[in-house]
DNA sequence: ATGCCATGCTCCGCATGA
């Protein structure tokens, strides 16, 4: 049984408390992570080292930044999205992990990325086309992962609300960036590549969200987005047990606006 | 209609976020 969660921690500098807490507690096997806000060199390696795990960072000062943190062997494939070699946000990086498998030696091979897709808005700027423009660039690549037929997980930060059924309020976000027809569109596209929504695979019910906005009181009125996602390959999908999104880290004081969003592969 | 809150940096006002 192996437990991969994903987590926008928007800074692991000024949350590296809250986030130490919850890797204690939920004992996740791999977390991606986004929004790291730090170069490598600022990232708290030791403090996350001493609680099991290895590290793959593709970092950057002030904005953006993701990580793999991963408790069995972890190699880093990629740290940029491939299709634009202009594109210097650091929003993508993908690891291979070697996952024990029963008594032996033998080992079964995990490809997980961590994603941090651009908001988007304004839509009517062009941070909107820089969004779609990497939508686009993302299902080429997760296209590409397919044919290699292996377990899988793009698990990120993916700043669209799939459905109005993924939003407090679908008629007042109709025309933001993480819920224009345009987005949802593209995140579609992935699904009907092959790729599964961890959560919507085994829930159906109503407020499943993983972000809730800092201002005008959104967690305490649990006016909330569901924005992070696991997506599984069908190899993936064939191994998945359970999913959920673990709401404590939300609560606690000077939290990230995000919680973490998780799936069990009994891999 | 706008700000609300929070992050980091050209660090006390700004850009960015969702």
């Amino acid at each position: 049984m192996i437990r991969i969660a994903s987590w926008n921690v928007n800074s692991i500098k000024a949350h590296i408390g809250n986030v130490l807490g919850w890797l204690r507690s939920a004992k996740p096997d791999v977390v991606l992570m986004q929004e790291i806000k730090t170069t490598e060199d600022g990232f708290p390696r030791l403090e996350v080292e001493d609680l099991g795990y290895n590290i793959a960072i593709a970092g950057q000062k002030t904005y953006n930044g993701v990580a793999i943190l991963s408790k069995h062997p972890l190699t880093t494939e990629r740290v940029a999205l491939p299709g634009d070699e202009t594109d210097s946000h650091a929003r993508y990086i993908e690891g291979i992990i070697e996952v024990p498998s029963g008594g032996t030696s033998a080992h079964r091979v995990l490809r997980v990325a961590s994603i941090y897709l651009p908001n988007g808005n304004p839509a009517n700027s062009d941070k909107f086309p820089y969004k779609l423009a990497w939508m686009d660039r993302l299902h080429a690549h997760a296209a590409g992962l397919l044919r290699l037929e292996e377990v899988t997980v793009l698990g990120g930060d993916y700043n669209v609300a799939p459905t109005d059924a993924d939003v407090y309020d679908p008629e007042g976000w109709r025309g933001d960036a993480l819920c224009r027809p345009e987005s949802r569109q593209r995140l579609r596209a992935l699904l009907y590549l092959g790729y599964v929504d961890a959560i919507r695979a085994l829930h159906a019910e109503p407020r499943l969200y993983t972000f809730w906005d800092y201002q005008a009181g959104c967690w305490q009125r649990d006016e909330g987005l569901r924005i992070d996602h696991l997506l599984l390959s069908p190899q993936a999908t064939d191994l998945l047990i359970a999913s959920g999104i673990d709401r404590e880290p939300r609560g606690k004081d000077k939290p990230s606006d995000h919680t973490p969003v998780w799936c069990e592969l009994d891999a």
